[in-house]
DNA sequence: ACATCAATTCGATGATTAGCTAATTATCAA
DNA sequence: TTGATAATTAGCTAATCATCGAATTGATGT
């Protein structure tokens, strides 16, 4: 999980897994989207993959890299329960607001 | 936000945060809970404050340090939406329960 | 076989980072 | 005022990191 965190802490990596959510592309496609050179993004591409962010394939010249999103998902979101923090306006269940269970109701 | 990502990419920040969760705590007493020095703590510390992920209050001789949680959840939730990640599990808002009606008990 | 293209690895460089000890600042008590 | 305590700042080192150009690997087409 550390080398989850380590990978989310570079805006470019974030930036490629965003664009990797739409779907699969390849590292030349994904370059394109960044102002380094392609050395820089292979190392990048590299980071991501020792975090198991995403899953390489070869296709002929190219490797198309992919998001493997329930990694990410699972690291977020484990991180964030640690904290209590819960996704989409539900912040606080019903017991921690009110101390109150359901049945007393 | 980079500076969010940044700050939780140490585990000894990510440590620290967990460690406040429970309450507002001294610099040293949460230095007391790692095998470091107290200036590299004070340096983690100043990451974290930079970040705005936490708020340091002198007291005395001592600081104390409080997490700002919403910070943390803006920052985590806001990147994981971005992937349509949301957690599970909490199935009612706070304004669901706050508006609820004595006749609807 | 050779040239081309996509991607990575190699090797170097400048910047950032985490870590330390020692010194400094600030607060409180005797 | 002196001494003790809590925390930070100063100054340094070693390690890691992002970046580059050049060289290399691997696949495709002529």
């Amino acid at each position: 999980m550390n080398s989850v965190f380590k990978a989310l802490s570079d805006p470019t990596r974030r930036k490629v897994l965003e664009l990797l959510r739409k779907g699969p592309m390849s590292a030349g496609d994904l370059a394109a989207h960044f102002a380094v050179s392609k050395p820089t993004m292979s190392a990048h591409f590299a980071v991501l993959k020792e975090a198991d962010l995403v899953a390489a394939e070869k296709d002929g010249k190219s490797v198309i890299y992919r998001l493997k999103l329930s990694v990410l998902e699972d690291a977020l979101l484990g991180f964030a329960g640690a904290f209590g923090i819960q996704g989409k306006g539900a912040q606080e269940t019903i017991q921690s607001v009110t101390q109150t269970k359901e049945s007393e109701i």
